[in-house]
DNA sequence: CGAGCATCCTCAG
DNA sequence: CTGAGGATGCTCG
């Protein structure tokens, strides 16, 4: 059924994978969704939302082009959470890490790491795909059928991530 | 509390 | 190689 979720969204960029939904407050992003194949595009009118559709227009056109970018976030979540944001918005493009890595970087547990790197709510801009698990891709947005968006952004990025044979 | 996680490591078979 | 199981930190009800 498209459109059903158009009135979620200010916005429903269309990526070159899948659609986006964009939701603005003011001049900060407040999510950005990966969206169901059924969705339809959505322009956007607002000047901030269009500048965020063009960082991202450069980010799909090439992804070591966009090194950093300026948006603004404007995100909900526990003090821990926003921690393990903050450091996967260190990680370059042309990186991984795994949860285990990120998490001895932070003083806690590679599951937690997990668990906060999918409740992250701006998709590709704070770039939960660069965690990886230390023997395979790991996880994406909780569901395996949306793995092949992580592995087409890493892939996107120019990384060659192989599952790693034990011991 | 207790259960549920986008993990990791070890230890059999 | 595979699978089971414990340790692990954080979140939500």
């Amino acid at each position: 059924m498209p459109g059903q979720y158009h009135h979620r969204y200010d916005v429903v960029y269309r990526s070159p994978l899948a659609c986006l939904g964009l939701k603005m407050d003011g001049a900060c992003l407040t999510a950005l969704d990966w969206l169901p194949a059924s969705s339809t595009e959505l322009p956007a009118q607002s000047g901030p939302a269009q500048s965020v559709c063009e960082t991202l227009d450069a980010y799909f056109e090439s992804a070591t082009a966009v090194q950093d970018h300026d948006c603004l976030f404007s995100l909900r979540g526990t003090e821990f959470q926003r921690r393990v944001w903050q450091a996967l918005q260190r990680i370059p493009v042309g990186l991984v890490m795994t949860y285990g890595e990120l998490a001895r970087k932070l003083n806690t547990g590679s599951r937690a790491v997990g668990q906060a790197c999918r409740s992250n709510p701006v998709a590709v801009l704070i770039p939960c795909h660069r965690v990886i698990a230390a023997n395979g891709l790991g996880g994406y947005m909780g569901d395996k059928r949306q793995l092949r968006i992580k592995q087409w952004l890493l892939t996107h990025e120019g990384v060659e991530w192989q599952t790693k044979t034990r011991h």
